[in-house]
DNA sequence: GTGACACTTTACGTTAACGTAAACTTCATT
DNA sequence: AATGAAGTTTACGTTAACGTAAAGTGTCAC
């Protein structure tokens, strides 16, 4: 079974970047997309990589951060006994970055529906003004 | 009753910032400390402010966005109808955010659990294979 | 009155993450 | 054979968010 592959204008429209953007990425050592020629070729593997960047993106990682993972993660594969136990702190690691992210969060949140009530308010006001004026 | 005062060094310190990111959030127009000739004496609010700031910086809101935000607020508070239903609109549009890095977050703990389980099993095999060296 | 700090302004430097333009090559189509 | 679409490399440009150095001001301790 020969599995699914992508050329970079695919994956470019499928996920709103653009080819500049998945060149970088590959010139900073996030993708290692396979040749035809000179033309790329994206399996599937490589597809699930570029999502996991642009996620990563959004919750403030550096490109630099995300491929330190990568790079635990398949050192991992070939996984001496010191490789595993740095990738497991590195987890600990960002799995505390996580759990501040969730706190302010939830601040925000509540910061918001503070806003959005106060903000309510005013325009009831507003109203009020209105209809006495009439 | 004087409510207290903060030197920018002082929240530098309690903040762990540099007294030069402060002053250029001043010169972004994030907060605009009162002076006591030409020395910035920041007040509590103040100081909220810059918790926002950094707190939006955690999860990846630019300094722009931030702005923005406190701009809307600030608007708000004088609040023609207009200025309160855009801001109601870009409350929405931030909550938006809010879920989509609720979810992004979620999908990343579940990739450190299956990470970190991997990892484990890996540290077992390794264990088994000393033992049959022995 | 003179260090010694803490603060100030001004201004140039730096890094990350691309944008953008120029000048090819390859391949399918007309 | 020519055109056009999609791909490529090379390289300079740009923006955000500061870093860093230089040079000056204010004021308290001695």
């Amino acid at each position: 079974m020969i599995s699914k592959t992508y050329s970079i204008s695919e994956l470019a429209a499928e996920f709103d970047v653009t080819t500049r953007s998945i060149r970088f990425y590959e010139d900073q050592g996030l993708l290692h997309p396979s040749r035809r020629g000179q033309t790329r070729i994206y399996s599937s593997k490589d597809r699930v990589r570029l999502k996991l960047i642009l996620r990563g993106k959004r919750l403030g990682f550096s490109l630099a951060e995300t491929r330190e993972l990568f790079d635990l993660w398949d050192d991992s594969l070939s996984g001496s006994e010191k490789q595993l136990n740095l990738l497991l702190k590195t987890i600990d690691g960002k799995r505390a970055e996580l759990e501040q992210q969730l706190k302010d969060i939830a601040m925000v949140q509540l910061e918001l529906d503070n806003a959005e009530a106060r903000c309510r308010e005013a325009l009831k006001e507003l109203e009020q003004k209105k209809m006495t004026a009439e």
